[in-house]
RNA sequence: GGUCCCGUCGUCUAGUGGCCUAGGAUAUCGGGCUCUCAUCCCGGCGACAGGGGUUCGAAUCCCCUCGGGACCA
């Protein structure tokens, strides 16, 4: 039974660094119907706050990394307690000045078999005994941590590369502790553009960041998972392909650098694929937090409508953000015009008789809207060339945007009526 | 400073000695489609860090150098 962890300290929020060793844990778990532990590192009292606690448990509830146990360290203080003083009365640790010291063997090496960089061996003349227990009785990371692992029966560490250096170390405790090894798996680091880790310095890396902006969970799952793995030429993945697919063998050894130009890409791809009633369900706060589109609005419009809308404007936007933005053409709210629109007489008389032509209209369709504005334009003389440009600026207050005919039928005839109208009245 | 890891287009990567005049994706540039922008389709630019070996043959194996990162001091 495979049993691996993530064992996050709670002293800030989730960055993508972790989440990306979580979900590798995860997946791994996951496709070997094994068992995911998230264990709560909260040893560091000074730094450790619930309120990281709380949010690290959202950002994981948040992308779909579900865990089967759940421990926090700190409740386990007389487990490593009592595994310390077993090592002092069997001579394999020692006290000076307060401090619990592990004796490392002089003599020998000790070699780290690594599933993924191979062995890597260290002489343990390099290796000086180390400390376990603080003079104030608290524990060191390395005795914790193997404690923990080899007492949760964990079968395979699998975590960032920058713990590889702590590992020969680790590796000596569980021996002296009389505990079985487990695989070992040191993931290469995640880097910020300037190829160091990835810190706050970076700009964004919380994962909850990432919701606030708009991402869907699933396009950060995917790029996460690429950033690292790969699985021949494939970019786009579901969850569950993930699952199915993911495997040690495919992890590169070399460090990556985290940009955010592919995931808006992998975001966009997502939204396309996603359940338009779900995408209705997740744009909602960002309709909202505009704050043009209240709540009365929000409820009293026609929910099929809202699905076709993002169904037929999804295709241009790569975030949530932006989804609301266009979706908020089909309130009806005061619509910022990007820029200015200069009409002229004949085309302030265009428009008057498109307007007339859609108060006559029944079914408002993109097909009937486009009908009705081709024929009108072409009994005047004039073409869609001639006030297509003004039209969509009063209709959705933007130069870009998708089909004319399909946007004046999204937005219905009566709010498009509005807008027209107070376009000539100006 | 010591130890360790890593090094393919700007970025993410495929590549496990011949299928590689190095493939895909993204970004960028150009074209097509079109009522605009985007999507979509087609095309362009763009990389094996450098040097030595090993081999009939090396991006792939070995060594050195350089570069980057991490851990410890």
């Amino acid at each position: 039974m495979v049993r691996v962890r993530f064992a996050p300290s709670p002293t800030g929020y989730l960055h993508v660094g972790g989440a990306r060793t979580a979900l590798f844990n995860w997946l791994f778990a996951r496709h070997n119907n094994g068992v995911f532990v998230l264990r709560i590192e909260d040893t560091d009292r000074e730094r450790s706050t619930d309120e990281s606690i709380a949010q690290i448990l959202e950002a994981m509830r948040w992308l779909g990394l579900d865990w089967d146990e759940y421990y926090r360290q700190t409740d386990r203080t007389e487990l490593h307690r009592r595994a310390a003083e077993a090592l002092m009365e069997q001579g394999l640790a020692y006290e000076r000045d307060g401090a619990w010291w592990f004796r490392v063997p002089t003599e020998g090496e000790t070699v780290v078999h690594d599933d993924l960089l191979g062995d890597v061996a260290y002489p343990n003349s390099q290796l000086k005994d180390f400390v376990i227990r603080r003079s104030d009785g608290s524990f060191v990371y390395n005795f914790v941590v193997v404690v923990d692992d080899s007492d949760m029966g964990i079968t395979h560490v699998i975590r960032g590369d920058d713990h590889l250096n702590n590992t020969p170390k680790q590796i000596l405790l569980y021996r002296a502790l009389g505990r079985p090894l487990p695989r070992f798996v040191h993931l290469p680091m995640i880097l910020g553009p300037d190829r160091t880790r990835l810190s706050k310095r970076h700009g964004v890396t919380s994962v909850l960041e990432y919701r606030r902006r708009g991402f869907l969970p699933e396009a950060l799952v995917n790029f996460l998972a690429r950033l690292g793995w790969s699985h021949g030429d494939q970019e786009f993945f579901t969850r569950d392909e993930l699952i199915e697919l993911f495997s040690l063998e495919h992890i590169g050894k070399s460090a990556s650098v985290f940009d955010e130009e592919k995931l808006h890409w992998l975001n966009q791809q997502h939204m396309k694929a996603a359940d338009p009633e779900r995408l209705v369900g997740l744009v909602a706060p960002f309709v909202r937090a505009e704050g043009k589109v209240t709540d009365e609005m929000w409820n009293g419009i026609d929910r099929d409508r809202l699905t076709l809308a993002v169904e037929r404007l999804r295709h241009r936007c790569k975030t949530l953000v932006d989804l609301a933005r266009v979706l908020e053409i089909v309130f009806p709210v005061k619509i910022d015009r990007e820029e200015e629109i200069e009409l002229n007489a004949r085309q302030r008389e265009l428009i008057a008789a498109l307007v007339d032509a859609f108060s006559g209209m029944d079914e408002f369709t993109p097909e009937a809207v486009e009908r009705a504005m081709r024929e009108t334009l072409a009994s005047h003389g004039a073409s869609l060339k001639d006030v297509g440009r003004a039209c969509r600026m009063a209709v959705t207050g933007r130069r870009a945007g998708p089909g004319l005919f399909e946007t004046i039928a999204l937005v219905g005839r009566d709010i498009t009526i509005a807008r027209l109208r107070e376009l000539i009245k100006e």
